[in-house]
Formats: structure tokens, sequence, C-alpha cells
DNA sequence: CACGCATGTCTTGGGGAGAA
DNA sequence: TTCTCCCCAAGACATGCGTG
């Protein structure tokens, strides 16, 4: 996976926070999955948020990565994610990161205006994921933005009804109703929403279901697909993108320079289809 | 409890943009 | 033009959750 991939925020012991650092001192051996319990406002906690909803796993946004992440924090551009997608170009004249050495906005200033601007109308699977909710990648998310369709109903959803859905269990579903008890994590879905960002499932998900029950891997490089297109396209219509060969994998697909998935594929007897079988099955009807 | 699979972490390598 | 920094893409693998 990719070095921004997966909730990298979860494990973080940064040093700038003072709740941080007497967790730090309280460490032993037995514990695990440690986070520090000033999630709202620890600098490092914050960075490691916005970074992760920045990448392809969460809301794909150009620029947002690790050091543009640490300097709308550490420039006072943010005080937290919420007020990330009210961000004019205005407002980034005051940071180095997004300035020429004259003072004048960069290339990357206006390239990261108008990723925010199309990061508004992702689907609602990766607004979910952005959220960062503990257990809540994009598989779950996923579930989720299909059986709810919209975050307002996701968030009066009890543990039962979020539980009910396929993919989803008790803990997944407790986690997200314990998000939405914070009254700041639904002022951050507030303010997104005031500033645009989509909460609702978009029509452009509802493709004919022709894949849909089917679990699919992809391997290697694919000509015409990236790795998250080849995904968004098997989940648009009704799949599952998996990232393990299993017996019950459907198909792998396999592009250029493939990995041990392609190994896996055969000694399990998976079909496997190439860049041309994967578009056929993409376009077939049922 | 075992299995399947998603998640999280680490690693390597390529490409683009800005600085020197 | 070259160098450096940062972002991006992908594979491998360990861990742990969900399910039957």
């Amino acid at each position: 996976m990719s070095a921004r991939s997966g909730s990298e925020h979860a494990f973080v012991m940064p040093s700038d926070c003072p709740e941080c650092g007497s967790l730090l001192r309280q460490m032993s051996d037995g514990d695990v999955d440690l986070r520090c319990p000033n999630s709202r406002s620890c600098p490092a906690q914050l960075r490691e948020r916005l970074y992760y909803l920045g990448s392809r796993a969460a809301l794909d946004i150009d620029v947002l990565g690790y050091e543009a992440a640490q300097a709308l924090l550490v420039d006072g551009l943010l005080t937290d994610e919420s007020e990330l997608f009210s961000l004019t170009l205005q407002d980034l004249t005051s940071s180095a990161f997004f300035t020429k050495k004259d003072g004048s906005l960069s290339a990357i200033a206006e390239r990261f205006i108008a990723a925010l601007e199309d990061a508004k109308s992702r689907p609602l699977w990766r607004v979910i994921v952005a959220l960062s909710i503990r257990h809540v990648g994009p598989t779950a998310a996923q579930a989720l933005a299909t059986r709810f369709g919209s975050l307002e109903k996701i968030s009066t959803a009890s543990v039962v009804e979020l539980a009910d859905v396929d993919g989803v269990g008790s803990i997944i579903a407790e986690s997200v109703v314990e998000w939405f008890e914070e009254e700041w994590h639904r002022n951050i879905v507030k303010k997104w929403a005031i500033a645009g960002v989509l909460m609702e499932q978009g029509e452009e998900e509802l493709l004919p279901q022709t894949l849909a029950g089917m679990s699919i891997v992809v391997t290697g490089s694919l000509a015409h697909f990236n790795r998250d297109e080849a995904t968004a396209a098997i989940v648009a219509r009704g799949g599952k993108a998996s990232g393990s060969v299993s017996k019950k994998t459907a198909y792998v697909v396999v592009g250029e320079a493939p990995g041990s998935k392609y190994d896996k594929a055969i000694e399990l007897g998976v079909p496997v289809l190439d860049e041309a079988g994967f578009e056929r099955l993409l376009t077939e009807e049922k």
C-alpha cells in the first residue's frame, strides 16, 4: 500500500502535544493501539488526519500531502479540519509553502484550491473515509454509503442498524456511533456541508450492478486505469475490490508487472483477466 | 475457532515542479 | 540543466476484525 494509505493518524504519539507526552511516559509493553486522548487539538493528530483525508484512499486532494498539511497548521491557516473546504487563495498568501520567494502565490496554491473544489463532489463513501472514523476504511465506508445513502442517515443510525450492514460488525458500528456523539465531529460535517461538500450518494454510482457479489483483485499496472479508477469501476457496479486473493475471489485482473497475487490466483485456480478482459467485464450486460 | 479479508505499515521507484 | 523535494503508485506482509 501507499505510504499515504490507511489511517496513519491512528497510532500517532507525537512529542509536540503535552497529553501525548504523558501517554508516552505511561507506555508499557502490553499497550496496544495507543492514541493521544487529546484528539481534537493535538497538532500531530490533526496533521495526520489532514494528510489522510487528502490521500487517494479518502478524498484524493492534490497537493495535500504531509508537507502541505504541516504548513496549513504551522502557518495558522487551519485550527482543525472543519475549516479545510473554506480555504481561499487569499488565505494561502500567508504560508511560505504556497508562495514563491517573491511572495506571490505558487502554482501549488492554485492546484490546491482547485483540488479542494474537485473534492467537494467526491462520492459519499470517500467523504466518510475522510472523516477518519476508527475502523472505517474504504470498504466499510462504501457499504455504509450504499445502505444509507447520506451522511445524515448514517449519523442518526443506531448501532444495531449500522451493524446490520453487510461488512460492518458491532465494533465498527459502535465506532461510528461514538464518532457522531462528539460535537466537534458533527461540526466538521456541518462546516463541510456548508462549504459545499456533497453529503449524499451521487447518481454516478447507480450503474447496472453487473458485478454484484463478486470479489475482484487487481495486480500490476493497467494501461487505462490507475488502481483507484479500477477499484471505483468495480465498486460502482456492485463488486468488491479486494486486496487479497482467496478461493472466493471471482477474478484477478492482471496488468503489467503483476505481483504475488497473480501467483496466488494460479495456485487457487481463480480466473485471471487481462486488461481487455477486465474492460469487457465492466461493459457487459448481466 | 478457523478462515477470509480489510486495514495498517513499510518499502521501492517514478514523475513533476521549483530552486540553484 | 541539474538537483532536490514532494507527491504518487504499487507490492509485500503482519495484524486483527467479521463471519460461519
